[in-house]
DNA sequence: AATAAAAGTGAGTACTCACTCAAATTCATA
DNA sequence: TATGAATTTGAGTGAGTACTCACTTTTATT
């Protein structure tokens, strides 16, 4: 599995991933030739096809990679250790905590990110190993924060654990999604976003709290 | 105008539609041939591109279809009934009429919609229709609606319309997504729908309700 | 029935694609 | 430094692409 982390790659590998990264979410995978990427990746098209067997490949090692940040120290991790902390504080700070937190990352890993996200629509594989890989882990981690959180009388007991993620992950992409796509549209600045997130929360808190 | 209308194409016209709706929404826009839309809707190569210039040309065919469903009886209006309507109707009364009334909808359209979202990322041109003929015009709608509501307090008064909207928008679009690519690994059913339903309006509810 | 216009066809065109492979280059080891 | 192995290269390949156009068929008009 090390041999899969974006550090073990070798120099080339990771300039094909990173290229393909780049240019798959911005034109779509299927609108991306493996020539563009050799040309932009500086290396020749011979040269992907001996790490990834073929284009499609390039997409697994996409996935592998957005797997890895998910399940280890980048994501969960930090998201554990403000739920581990979580003793006295108040819910409504946690959870600003883990969208700031969330927020910076997604916006990190957003390209990633979107293309996983476009072809699980299409790919089953994809899709399965989203679901497999992301999905379930991140609802067995928050179900037991929410029970827990159930437990001390902060969520209200009739909410169930995958409906208030879904409520969380739902505000979480709209709100990234907007700001992607629409930013000149709505006129929305970067400075507003602390604010925005906080009416997130208050819209999420009022839904699930007690 | 109205020959962009559906129901004023031709029979052939018709049957290249829905069939680049089909298999675009099943593979996208690029994946799909012009060659396997033919043979699907049972006419020549050059008949396609004798109506559609270009297969671009197909994708905005389907985004014209979208704005009119949009823009016409089908949707805002039935929408507008419900607003007009809800003189003394409880907001959740009217709010449950309006997602019920909209998953119906977009689960109709969902394949017309999944295809426009997913090209809006790429491509300019159909994600400014999309803002200018279908976002801009459910916010002015619901703006008015919004603002009647907190006139009659029953929305909070810092709540702003287009944050309204967005959690609107957002559960519904989660809630259909999930359902439509992850049925089986949530198991869910399809009787479970307006149990759901009532739980997503609860959450929006206690979120903007007063 | 004759004629013209409109609609429809599908083989052909120029081009792009993912992928291959023989040869060139780089690297490791003695 | 010589030798063999590993890596890298990019021109080449065949399948497939969007799109065209000379031609045929259908429809409308007289």
């Amino acid at each position: 599995m090390d041999k899969y982390n974006y550090e073990n790659l070798n120099e080339k590998e990771k300039r094909i991933l990173d290229v393909a990264i780049k240019i798959f979410s911005e034109k779509g995978f299927n609108a991306t030739s493996t020539n563009e990427i050799a040309k932009k990746a500086k290396v020749a098209e011979g040269t992907i096809f001996r790490y990834f067997k073929t284009k499609k490949g390039i997409l697994r090692g996409i996935m592998i990679q957005l797997i890895n940040i998910f399940s280890d120290k980048l994501v969960f991790s930090s998201i554990e250790k403000i739920f581990k902390n979580s003793d006295d504080k108040d819910l409504r700070i946690i959870l600003k905590e883990i969208l700031v937190d969330r927020v910076n990352l997604v916006d990190k890993i957003f390209p990633m990110a979107r293309i996983v996200l476009i072809e699980s629509i299409y790919q089953e594989e994809i899709r399965e190993a989203l679901f497999e890989n992301i999905i379930k882990k991140a609802l067995e981690m928050y179900g037991e924060f929410h029970l827990e959180m159930q437990n001390k009388n902060k969520i209200r007991k009739e909410i169930d654990a995958d409906v208030a993620l879904r409520l969380i992950v739902a505000n979480i992409m709209i709100f990234i999604g907007q700001r992607k796509l629409y930013k000149d549209n709505f006129n929305l600045k970067d400075d507003d976003i602390e604010k925005d997130i906080d009416v997130i929360i208050d819209l999420i808190m009022r839904g699930i709290s007690c």
